[in-house]
DNA sequence: ACACGCTTACTGATCGATCAGTAAGTACAC
DNA sequence: GTGTACTTACTGATCGATCAGTAAGCGTGT
């Protein structure tokens, strides 16, 4: 199972949509300045030194400060979304695909949880048509885990009291890695999968 | 066990700092713009236009937007501390003890949305000084958490592979409801509460 | 009863700093 | 010579915070 994790995560590409190197210095830092500022505490300036550039270049490049964000949360969604929907077809039972989905999905939290945090916690920041673009990316990956874990229930292997209930508590569990992991914190993010992904087997085959 | 949580939560009082009519209306306009938009995109305008005051009237009360924001942080994680300390004391079993606590936290963070999104999401925002203060509580708070799984583990009725991660994941659960809850979303608070706590229930004393 | 000095609570106006974004010009590649 | 990527220099707007001034409430001395 190690090695279905290491080639999901390694089929990800943070940087495909940004071929130039200036590019991908702008939104390198951005990606910093956000992730540990927030949105409105990050200013133009923030960036302009991450990357080395004045502000008025980054305008050649994009065209608000909004419109980086969006790129990033966009960009950031699609990846978790690459991440539970290979993970749900890698196994053809539904047990250990909802381990290897909540491994997959918790490391990736973990090892990536610059974006992840402008995933989950700067939506507000976004333009409403924005904001409803990433919301469908969001109902996406939602859907794929209340599936998994409705066929789990139906083959028998689950038993969960409420199905949402617990897709959110499965969700939720994975997501609030990109608040509180840091680098050098008692795990490494494999390790944080596999205890995570033992706590979700428990919670969700209890009593079968 | 009803009881016991609406007692919990009926011993709290979120205003219990602020004694004056103008200083509730201001910190209450500042807890909501603060949950909604975050400390940054919050400016003075907001909980002056919020509280129906100017914004130099802020200033009789409050020495700084950041005070404020501290002062709503404190509240929040003494509230929350609270809570874990007054259901890890109300029952003598570790089992329902622990069943009790994050019935009691999960409700919390749902009920109170608004002040646990500040004491979750705005720690980045407070000066190093405030930061160490309310850091102090949440140590707190964790270590109720886990000394609790930990006398479940000694008695028998927990196995868990990883104690502090144990904790981490079950303080997760309640931490996020913050983030996605709103009122009218399927789950009133309480049974948020039952559900989450269900969970956990499955997850520590799964194998025993 | 009433003037006195002081405090508290506020206002509109304004401070310097910083914000996101723009204009005009330059260096260089093709 | 034309386009692209960048610079310095700048814009109006808004930020948190403070200004001087006002009105009302307080205890105290007479």
């Amino acid at each position: 199972m190690d090695e279905q994790v290491g080639a999901i995560l390694a089929g990800l590409d943070l940087w495909a949509e940004w071929p130039s190197e200036t590019q991908r210095r702008i939104v390198g830092a951005a990606l910093d300045s956000f992730a540990e500022r927030g949105f409105h505490g990050t200013s133009l300036k923030h960036i302009a030194q991450g990357s080395g550039l004045s502000t008025a270049a980054l305008y050649v490049h994009f065209g608000s400060k909004e419109e980086l964000l969006f790129a990033l949360s966009r960009r950031g969604h699609a990846m978790a979304l690459d991440v539970v929907r290979a993970a749900a077809a890698a196994e053809p039972d539904p047990r250990p695909a909802a381990i290897l989905l909540v491994r997959a999905f918790t490391e990736w939290h973990a090892e990536y949880r610059t974006i992840a945090r402008i995933v989950q916690y700067e939506l507000a920041a976004l333009t409403p048509e924005h904001r409803a673009e990433v919301a469908d990316l969001r109902r996406g990956i939602e859907r794929v885990v209340q599936e998994l874990i409705e066929r789990g229930v139906e083959a028998g292997v689950f038993t969960v009291p409420d199905l949402r209930g617990a897709a959110t508590a499965v969700l939720s569990l994975g997501v609030d890695v990109a608040r509180w992991y840091a680098p050098g914190l008692r795990w490494n993010p494999g390790e944080l999968g596999v205890l995570y992904s033992d706590l979700v087997d428990r919670m969700l085959s209890a009593g079968t």
